[in-house]
DNA sequence: GCAAGGTC
């Protein structure tokens, strides 16, 4: 018999349904002498310090650094304390008995990373000894798996990544834990103060955001604008230039030969510059692009959207959620006509679904080079009736973005006005002429409206225009704003694109901080810990949280870089170098890190019940 | 009591 474990059920049920397997038991599937098992993602995770004798919070246990690392079962919250996760022990004891009966197993967890670390946690754990192959697939079309299983790969091919993954495990245990405790135990608080490599610096990123916004002075500035008439139809055109003070502005604002000055005509029009401009439409949605998407449209936080996104892929409404990619590739493609034709009917979205279906579609989103372990977000075709109101905002933004994805261009026409009345002006305005993908929503532009005329009359250069009124207007440099849960996940992902060191940069560059899968948790542990807090839509550091980025901030574990070297690092491990050689270096940083938060936490001074408030 | 990673 062979066995063959996917990373979570619906992947299992995917390759059964190729196979034409359909007998159900309790934790795997069966048929055509093939066994489908799956994990619920991590079963297994390295084993808590007191595993290996390190008990309590003790500043004698530090830095912990075990010989080698312990596994044990997913520990889940309940009322009577922590306890191994019951539904998990169960599966490990059904995958114990297949793989106990196996005479090969087939690993069929995400091609990646952690989809390998998955896998080799749990055959480790069982001490299993049987051969395995590995199906490697980025895609869970039908010939997608049927390719994937002509072309299995030995096991073996993938120790290199295994041991990437472990070591990616261990760091972060290693540099975690200890750090958590020394800055915990130094701070002589009973907090518990926790660092990571992911969560420090992205409070580093809210708390040095919140002070460059709370330390900004404000500078004024003055621009001049005038109103010139073509014909009843006023327009407004600002000055070309800024102005430092009030009177250089005043200077200018008298030269204009307005109306009220006496001059009748006194708006040249210098140069019409009509441009059309073709907007491609956005992207399919990734888990964080919706989750952005949803926390400006909706204000919902980036765990709302995740969890009401998992309730819809669980009841077969969209596919997997926690996805990093924003492609598709050409085998789903080629199912997107039929799947855009269960939208004609569709109340909000009907109409662009029916123009779509005899339309060409846009390709934009079609890459298989671009899908990683999943693919975008797509509805799957399903009936969704009787959606909770929430739920349906979320459907509803799959689905429309979806339609916009393969919606043609927007075409629009920018036309910038010159105008010489003593000075220069401009005048600038947008015109869309095909709305193409924009027809989904039926909106324009996202903010960008302040200076903007909604339409500007047909003026030709050489025209003389009245100009009937003119104003000094009076305007403040603004800050860079405090984040809220959409920037700071767009945050988190491009982190790591201003890292000067070119080759940290490109470690980066397809990973950010922390996966699209953690971001969410990630955001609630500050929260819970009581190092950040909301504020309306801002996310704004307590004083906690200031105070442990005073004491951090220069250290490594707070910059996104570490990330970027440990990736780097990483990598070379998956290619074949040293696992040794990178450990130790990880031990000696932990040593270093834990000695110095021993020293620098006792100055952490934390105002307990205050919090701050956002401006 | 603690990391980051995955999923129900």
């Amino acid at each position: 018999m062979k066995v063959i474990i996917a990373e979570k059920p619906s992947v299992a049920r995917e390759i059964a349904k190729v196979f034409g397997a359909t007998t159900k038991k309790d934790g795997y599937m069966e048929g055509k002498g093939y066994t489908f098992t799956w994990a619920f993602g991590h079963l297994l995770q390295l084993a808590p310090p007191q595993e290996y004798g390190f008990y309590g919070w003790n500043v004698q246990n530090l830095p912990m650094l075990p010989a080698k690392f312990k596994l044990s079962i997913r520990k889940v919250k309940t009322k009577d304390g922590i306890v191994e996760d019951p539904s998990v022990k169960k599966q490990l004891a059904t995958i114990q008995a297949l793989f106990d009966e196996a005479t090969e197993i087939i690993v069929a967890t995400d091609a990646g990373r952690e989809g390998e670390l998955i896998f080799r946690y749990i055959y480790y754990y069982l001490k299993c000894k049987k051969p395995f192959k590995r199906l490697w697939i980025s895609s869970q079309t039908d010939e997608a798996i049927k390719e994937g299983f002509r072309n299995l790969k030995p096991g073996t091919d993938y120790d290199t990544l295994f041991n990437s993954a472990h070591c990616r495990s261990q760091s972060d245990w290693l540099v975690g834990m200890n750090a958590t405790q020394a800055l915990s135990l130094s701070s002589g608080t009973r907090a518990v103060l926790s660092l990571g490599r992911v969560q420090t610096p992205t409070l580093a990123m809210i708390c040095s955001r919140y002070l460059e916004n709370r330390n900004f002075v404000p500078e004024l500035f003055y621009q001049v604008a005038i109103q010139p008439d073509k014909d009843g139809q006023v327009f407004k055109a600002v000055s070309v230039k800024n102005f430092k003070t009030k009177e250089e502005a005043q200077a200018i604002l008298d030269l204009v030969e307005d109306v009220g000055s006496g001059f009748p005509q006194g708006g040249h029009i210098l140069n019409v510059e009509a441009k059309p401009r073709k907007e491609p439409p956005p992207l399919l949605h990734d888990l964080s692009s919706l989750q952005q998407e949803a926390n400006k449209r909706k204000g919902f936080t980036a765990e709302q959207t995740l969890n009401l996104l998992q309730g819809l892929y669980e009841s077969k409404l969209v596919t997997y959620p926690r996805t990093g990619s924003r492609y598709i590739g050409d085998d789903v493609f080629a199912g997107v006509p039929a799947l855009i034709d269960h939208f004609k009917a569709h109340a909000d979205f009907g109409k662009q679904a029916t123009l779509l279906s005899t339309a060409k579609l846009n390709k934009r989103s079609v890459n298989a080079k671009k899908v990683t372990d999943h693919h975008a977000i797509l509805p799957t075709g399903e009936p969704a009736h009787q959606l909770m109101p929430d739920k349906q905002a979320i459907y509803d933004l799959v689905v429309g973005r979806m339609l916009e994805a393969f919606s043609q261009d927007c075409i629009k026409e920018v036309t910038k006005i010159t105008v010489q009345s003593g000075s220069l002006f401009t005048a600038s305005g947008t015109v869309i002429h095909t709305a193409g993908w924009r027809a989904v929503f039926n909106e324009t532009d996202d903010e960008k409206k302040d200076e903007e005329n909604a339409t500007l009359p047909k003026v030709q250069a050489g025209e003389n225009l009245p100009v009937i009124d003119k104003a000094l207007l009076e305007k403040q440099t603004k800050p860079k704003p405090l984040y809220n849960e959409a920037s700071l996940l767009k945050a988190l992902e491009t982190a790591g694109k201003e890292i000067d060191d070119e080759e940290l940069r490109y470690a980066m560059k397809d990973s950010g901080l922390g996966t699209p899968a953690t971001r969410a948790a990630m955001i609630e542990t500050l929260l819970k810990r009581n190092y950040i807090s909301r504020e309306k839509k801002n996310l704004v550091p307590t004083e906690t949280g200031l105070a442990v980025y005073h004491v951090v901030k220069h250290q490594q574990i707070a910059q996104a870089e570490l990330t970027g070297n440990w990736e780097k690092r990483l990598e070379e491990i998956r290619g074949g170098a040293s696992v040794a050689d990178f450990q130790e270096e990880i031990k000696a940083y932990t040593r270093t890190i834990t000695k110095e938060l021993l020293q620098t936490g006792k100055s952490l001074v934390i105002k307990p019940t205050e919090k701050v408030l956002a401006k």
